[in-house]
DNA sequence: GGAACACTATACCGCCGGTACAGTAATATG
DNA sequence: CATATTACTGTACCGGCGGTATAGTGTTCC
C-alpha cells in the first residue's frame, strides 16, 4: 500500500537534520534565543516530544549546530584550498588565491554570509553549558591551525618582511572574516565582509612579497 | 534650590545609572536575554516597577546601553589620538602610536575586553527593534569616520603600496577588533585582541610606509 | 510475537518579559 | 500650607518559554 509513503515519512534520522536544518536557519537570521523550540517543532512538522527525543535539551542542539557548522566550513575550506592548489604552484600565490576566491565566495552570498554559529554562542555565554564552549575552541584552534600551516609554507620560502607572529597571522583570517561579519551586519551592507577579506588579502601580499 | 540636599538625598538619575550599570555588567558576561530583568533589580535593590519606570521596555534598556557604550568609546578614541598627536607630528606615526596604546589598553584588561555590545546586538538581531538596529549602524559608521579621517591623513602625505579602498581600511579597524574579541572569547585567551591589533598595525605600517 | 524505535498527545512546572494599578514618601511650586 | 510631581513600592496577573513526565501508537527488525 505504501511504499512510497513509508520511505518518504518515517527516513530514520531524517526528521533530526529537519530540527537542525530548521534551527540554525532561525538561529542565524534571530539569534539563539528568538528562536524556540515550540517554533521549530512546528515548522517541523513534530511535537515537543519529538523534539526532546531526540535532544536531551538546547543546549545538545546548539553543540549539534557548531559540530555540523565546523564540519560544513572544513569542507568549504578543503575546497578553497584543493582549488587553489590547481591554480598555482607557488604557496604565497595559493594563499593569495585561496583569499580572494574565499572573498568572491562571501560576495556571492546575496543576503550576506549568514553569521557564525561560533560567534552567536560568544556573545550568549551563560546560555551555553562547558560541551558548548570547548567546542567552540576547539573549532577556532581548528581554523588558526589550518592558516598556520599555509602561512607556514609561505614563510618558508618567503621571509616576512615585518616581524610577526605566525599564530597571530593565522587568527587574523578568522578575526577578520568574524569581524567582517559583525560590521556588515551591524551597518547592513552584506559586501562588506567580502572586502574585509581583501584587505587582509593586501596584508599577505604586502607582508610576503619579496622586495 | 537645595542643591546639597537634593543630590544626597534623592540622587535623581542615580538608580537609572545604576540599572545601566548592572545590565551592561550582566549584559557583556552573559548576553542580552540571560541578563533578566528580574536579576537586575535584585541587584539594584528596586522593584520591577521601578525598572519600568525608567525604562518602557528591554528595548530601552538596549537602547541607552548602546548609546553609554558609543559614548564611552569616543571618549576613548578621542584620549588615544590625542595622546598619539602629543607624541608625534606625523601622520602615519600617530596611527602606529594610536594602535599600539590601542592594543596596550586591551592588553590591560586582565579578562579581556568585555565585549561590544554592538555584536551583541547583531548576534540576537531579532530581540531587538528597529531603533537599536540604527543606533548599531551609526556607532560603525561613527568609528568608520573615524579611522576614515586618520588614514586620510597618512594617505595625503604617504601613497599606499598597494591600491587598496580607504573605507575598508577605516572598517578593518572596527572589523579586527570586534573579530579579535570573538576569538580571544571563544578560545579564552584574552590576550589575542591586542594581538590582532598588532597585526593590523603591522599592515598599515607596510602599506604606507615609504619604500 | 515481541522488542526497539520514533515519535504523538496531554498536562504540567517555574522563570521571564511585560502590564496594570493602587499606594506612598520626598520634594517643588503656587 | 496645599497640591502636584517624581520616583518609586507592592501585589497581582498574563502568555510564552525551556523543560519534565508519562501514557500511548504505528512501524520495523529479529
Amino acid at each position: 500500500m505504501a511504499h512510497a509513503e513509508l520511505a518518504a515519512a518515517q527516513r530514520p534520522t531524517d526528521t533530526r537534520t529537519r530540527i537542525l536544518e530548521i534551527a540554525q536557519e532561525g538561529i542565524l537570521a534571530k539569534g539563539f534565543d528568538a528562536t524556540s523550540i515550540d517554533e521549530i517543532v512546528a515548522e517541523a512538522g513534530i511535537t515537543k516530544g519529538g523534539f526532546f527525543y531526540h535532544f536531551p535539551d538546547k543546549n545538545a542542539l546548539a553543540r549539534a549546530l557548531i559540530e555540523r557548522h565546523i564540519a560544513f566550513e572544513d569542507a568549504l575550506f578543503d575546497g578553497l584550498f584543493a582549488r587553489a592548489e590547481e591554480l598555482a604552484d607557488d604557496p604565497l600565490q595559493q594563499a593569495l588565491i585561496m583569499l580572494k576566491l574565499m572573498a568572491e565566495m562571501l560576495e556571492d552570498m546575496p543576503a550576506g554570509h549568514p553569521g557564525c554559529i561560533v560567534a552567536t554562542a560568544v556573545y550568549q555565554d551563560r546560555l551555553f553549558d562547558a560541551g558548548v564552549r570547548d567546542l567552540n575552541r576547539t573549532a577556532v584552534l581548528g581554523w588558526r591551525e589550518r592558516f598556520r600551516a599555509m602561512i607556514d609554507r609561505i614563510a618558508m620560502r618567503y621571509p616576512p618582511r615585518e616581524p610577526v607572529d605566525l599564530d597571530d597571522l593565522a587568527d587574523l583570517v578568522t578575526a577578520v572574516v568574524e569581524g567582517g561579519i559583525v560590521i556588515a551586519k551591524a551597518v547592513g551592507e552584506p559586501v562588506l565582509t567580502a572586502r574585509q577579506v581583501l584587505q587582509l588579502r593586501t596584508y599577505i601580499k604586502l607582508l610576503f612579497s619579496p622586495t
